[in-house]
DNA sequence: TCTGGGGTCCTAGGACCC
DNA sequence: TCTGGGGTCCTAGGACCC
């Protein structure tokens, strides 16, 4: 192993890239003032990402498309295609992984690099070059790589010159190059951490960097330390390229075409919500113990309600029935805006069988007779299955007194 | 004519247990 | 009689990012 410092980091960051990707596949549209937005007639119409030129005449993301049309009235909007955006990104990532499996996406159209063991391949800056080229040439995509020596510099290093830039950032440079900057420019901090550092008198990065410490954290909490921390340049997160495997919620959400009260669309859309979840966590082979539905009212107030399961569940059908119980619970019947379904507390197909609801007989097995333990066990699972489990348990209990063991969970899989 | 949809991480209070 | 302090789990909300 390398020592933490001695890393060499790239964060890769594409440029505009719905935007990027449109153009790579429409080669006319290159040049012009470019939008990708959500339908305005079903209230989604805001700026999700906008071209350069776009960009030139103030549009910017999260604008509504009404304000973005008044800047710049010859504007081309595309509704988003994600799909096309998915997939450039899984080629993009490739291209990455040609230099080291050291690649951790973070987004759709970003990711880090840990490239410290590749100096056979050139000096860092030589391989951002390459791969800069590479993904301008083959995939028509421009992006910007910022170098440094941990991930929070990188991150920075690379939201510094945007289009088709490379920088490069040191340890030694932050003081010169970090510290000028408005503390809000800085990747953590948004509007209301810079909000609550105003009145301390912290606005640029080096204030933060050189702040009282017990200052901070009574401020910001851990938050504010960490925070402290990467304003120093510190940073020792490692690039983790099994991140994204480690998902920990899946969830989906809308905003109705109209505010309504009628309960015939809300329950169609909470259906709807839940069959794309279920089939999100069927393909991602997991399943969920926590269902949380999201409402978000006419003025926007937007409450969450959640409920743990005794048993994970994947079927649109349970999924939909918790958040249907969680909808008529909490549901103020005033008019409502959004929708959503997420699911949390996510476990794998495969440990889900060790969990199962074994443990509501499991409690049941320590208060009562085994007999009757074990006739609730077959009305639920069938007869054959539950001999051998049983036999298991007893075994088993002799020593811990715990659950049920895998033969009755491989049986259960079996039968 | 305001402000989408996908996430992660953190905090804080109450319940409950020891 | 009247009572501490710590830990964990659950739930709700908020900040932030792309």
């Amino acid at each position: 192993m390398y020592p933490i410092n001695g890393r060499v980091i790239l964060h890769v960051d594409m440029n505009s890239f719905y935007a990027s990707v449109e153009v790579a596949y429409d080669p006319s549209l290159k040049g012009k003032p470019l939008a990708i937005a959500g339908n305005p007639e079903e209230r989604r119409g805001i700026i999700v990402t906008c071209s350069y030129e776009a960009r030139a005449l103030g549009v910017k993301a999260t604008m509504p498309l009404w304000e973005a049309k008044r800047l710049c009235p010859n504007l081309i909007i595309k509704t988003p295609n994600f799909d096309r955006y998915r997939k450039a990104s899984l080629e993009m990532f490739e291209y990455l992984r040609t230099y080291t499996d050291l690649v951790q996406p973070v987004s759709i159209d970003e990711g880090y690099m840990d490239i410290s063991d590749c100096y056979n391949l050139g000096t860092p800056y030589e391989i951002a070059q390459k791969i800069q080229k590479e993904l301008q040439d083959n995939l028509k995509l421009p992006s910007s790589i910022g170098i440094a020596p941990n991930k929070f510099l990188a991150k920075m290093a690379s939201d510094m010159k945007k289009p088709l830039g490379i920088t490069i950032l040191r340890k030694r440079d932050v003081e010169k190059v970090l510290w000028p900057l408005p503390v809000a420019e800085m990747h953590g901090v948004g509007t209301k951490t810079a909000e609550k550092l105003k009145p301390i008198h912290i606005t640029t990065i080096g204030d933060l960097a050189n702040a009282n410490e017990i200052q901070i954290k009574a401020i910001l909490g851990i938050n504010g330390e960490r925070l402290k921390q990467r304003a120093n340049g510190i940073d020792e997160r490692v690039v983790d390229p099994d991140a994204i495997f480690e998902f920990k919620s899946i969830g989906n959400s809308t905003t109705l075409p109209e505010d309504t009260t009628d309960e015939e669309i809300l329950y169609g859309v909470l259906r709807r919500l839940a069959d794309s979840v279920s089939r999100r966590l069927k393909r991602k082979e997991s399943l969920a113990r926590t269902i949380q539905i999201v409402i978000r009212y006419y003025d926007r107030k937007t409450i969450t309600r959640s409920k743990k399961l005794e048993n994970p569940v994947v079927e649109a059908k349970d999924v939909y029935e918790v958040a249907l119980q969680l909808w008529k619970k909490h549901w103020n019947e005033e008019p409502v805006r959004l929708i959503g379904i997420t699911t949390m507390d996510l476990i794998e197909k495969k440990d889900a069988f060790k969990q199962l609801d074994l443990f509501s007989y499991e409690e049941d097995a320590k208060k009562e007779p085994l007999f009757n333990t074990i006739e609730k066990l077959q009305s639920k699972f069938g007869k054959d299955v539950i001999k051998k489990g049983i036999t298991a348990k007893t075994e088993e209990s002799k020593t811990k007194g715990t659950s049920f063991n895998k033969d009755f969970l491989q049986s259960r899989e079996d039968s």
